[in-house]
DNA sequence: AATGATGATGGAATCGTTTCCATGAGCACT
DNA sequence: AGTGCTCATGGAAACGATTCCATCATCATT
């Protein structure tokens, strides 16, 4: 059933047409010193047998496979596939193949897939991180060359230093939040939740930190990483404190629930409850009415971690993308 | 710079502690013959040695990298994201590594694409197809192990023998559309447009054979990929044919661009103008009114790709999922 | 003219696995 | 006891590239 085909043309066939000896092929083809004439033998022999170098052997004698793999808590989540999207986009540009996996925010699963990556000799990965400091720590230990994305590890005490060395492309989440905050107050908001999923430490704390002497802990609420678990935590906040006047969901599919919710219990957006949402999607114009957001640019960051990945450049820094409060007709002053 | 780290644990060095061959140590761990005893040795110093195989070395034997590729138009599409999660999660389950690639419904972008594949010796690939019958008509006779998903590639002439070869999962759109039409001539709609984007062939096809003697072609309207194309193309419809009454969105970028022009021209959904569009997407239901919608079963499409490529079996024939009308606010009776 | 330096070139080793084949042991049957 | 069969087993040959190293030619310098 399988093609028996004809043979792949490989680097001998081109040799051998070429009067040539195999080194000389692969030196020419990567860019080695050769004659001019001994140069001109071998492309053109090339081209004539149309020969492609298997990146099998390639990769078996440099002891990596090319490429780069990608991990992503959901794919499904508009902001993750836009991060997609830059990397695919720049990695395109290098002609190198991207693997994607998925995380589910799940600590197990993520060290599942790096493992099976490491199996693979897949040596420079993009994540998205879910939590486990020490298996990040152990993957750049092992050679792994880790840009993180949208996150970086929060690193407990011993593994600062290895991780500390992971250069991060990040959103510049506290100063999106302090932009949004002092908006929701100069409508004269005090009682402000924040919806957050696992995972959302960071901007968890940026909320924390940006709300000072206004923050009341009971006002942020986590979900799990399912649409029905952001719900639950939605509708949860919304009837547990009816003094709430405003709200930020840290992501699209928070900010999604939290719409639903309110149109659920009957709280009118933005009359009764200002809402500001993480990330701008298509659809946030498209609602009803349409949402404030903080935009993120979530393509950028994918790309930007691409190039830090694929550019065998020095050592970059961390970066950190700017945000921008898009104001549309979700808030309101408080009555 | 480099670690120089300590060379990772080959099949040889389990031989060694093992006391046996490492052809022996290959085919304990590939599930081959062998004695219980020398089997229990083996295993035991695999686990002691914690050894891995390396993927490397077993393509290049096998001439075959493992893996599947998927190739989609565009992974910002929230159908096409939510296939590929169902791709993803069927890999999963069978260890193997997904090589996502964006073809932005470019046919040359889509050979591109191809071609790297081959040169990394990949043999399974699930697409989206975007046009060239001659390209994947050599692909499969180059051994590529194609499965088509959503759509399949108009087979002209004479490679239509080797396409049809190719199984597929696709999606009743025949069926959705003609629940679609006769609800809307069942509210009394005569003129119904459609909104297609390049590579919608089939669908549109479906939309003139359901629509029958009601069918304007001048009503059909493409756009191309991007999503400004497809707002001008929603805005120009609207605006030339006055007389429309109600339209069917290809997909839900499609959806978007006909509600957002909609509002830009003060058309009233659905008062003006009745809309239906292809693909439940989360914010159908947020959007105002919320969107009647065929919805599609976008993961499980990928989920049954992903097995028709990975299972070994025999060739199974192209399967067809149901898509379902469900319907919301956005249509009303023709006044 | 002898020596050294430079540069092009090809043979062969290497990467880690799978798989072909030959070997030898164990056993049953004549 | 000899013959034939079935098994487990290990050595060695692939797979296709890169790269080390030795070889040889050419040319400049003393």
């Amino acid at each position: 059933m399988s093609t028996p085909g004809p043979r792949r043309t490989t680097i001998k066939d081109v040799a051998e047409l070429a009067g040539v000896g195999v080194a000389t092929v692969s030196r020419v083809l990567s860019g080695g010193s050769a004659s001019a004439e001994t140069r001109e033998r071998v492309l053109d022999a090339a081209t004539k047998l149309d020969y492609r170098p298997s990146a099998l052997g390639r990769n078996l004698r440099q002891q990596r496979s090319g490429g780069v793999a990608l991990l992503v808590p959901d794919i499904t989540d508009g902001f993750y596939a836009r991060l997609c999207d830059g990397v695919l986009s720049c990695a395109r540009s290098y002609r190198e193949p991207v693997t994607i996996g998925v995380t589910g925010d799940d600590a197990e699963q993520e060290a599942d897939l790096v493992g099976g990556l490491l199996e693979q000799s897949m040596d420079r990965i993009i994540a998205v991180p879910t939590g486990d400091g020490e298996m990040w720590a152990s993957a750049v230990r092992a050679g792994l060359n880790v840009v993180f994305a949208d996150r970086r590890v929060w690193s407990p005490g011993q593994h600062a230093r290895a991780l500390d060395e992971v250069p991060a492309v990040l959103t510049d989440d506290r100063s999106g939040l302090r932009t949004a905050i002092e908006y929701l107050t100069g409508l004269g908001h005090r009682k402000i939740g924040f919806l957050a999923r696992q995972g959302m430490s960071h901007r968890v704390a940026a909320f924390r930190e940006a709300m000072g002497d206004l923050l009341d802990e009971d006002l942020v609420v986590f979900a799990r990483a399912s649409r029905d678990s952001a719900y639950a935590a939605a509708a949860g906040l919304f009837q547990r404190r009816a003094d709430l006047t405003a709200v930020i969901a840290g992501g699209n599919m928070l900010g999604e629930a939290a719409v639903l919710a309110a149109r659920e219990l009957y709280v009118r957006i933005p009359r009764d409850l200002s809402l500001i949402m993480f990330d701008d999607v298509p659809w946030a114009e498209l609602c009803s009415p349409p949402l404030t957001v903080i935009a993120q640019p979530a393509s950028d960051v994918g790309y930007r971690a691409a190039e830090l990945v694929l550019r065998h450049g020095r050592r970059p820094r961390t970066v950190s993308l700017p945000t921008e409060l898009i104001v549309r007709s979700s808030c309101a002053p408080r009555r």
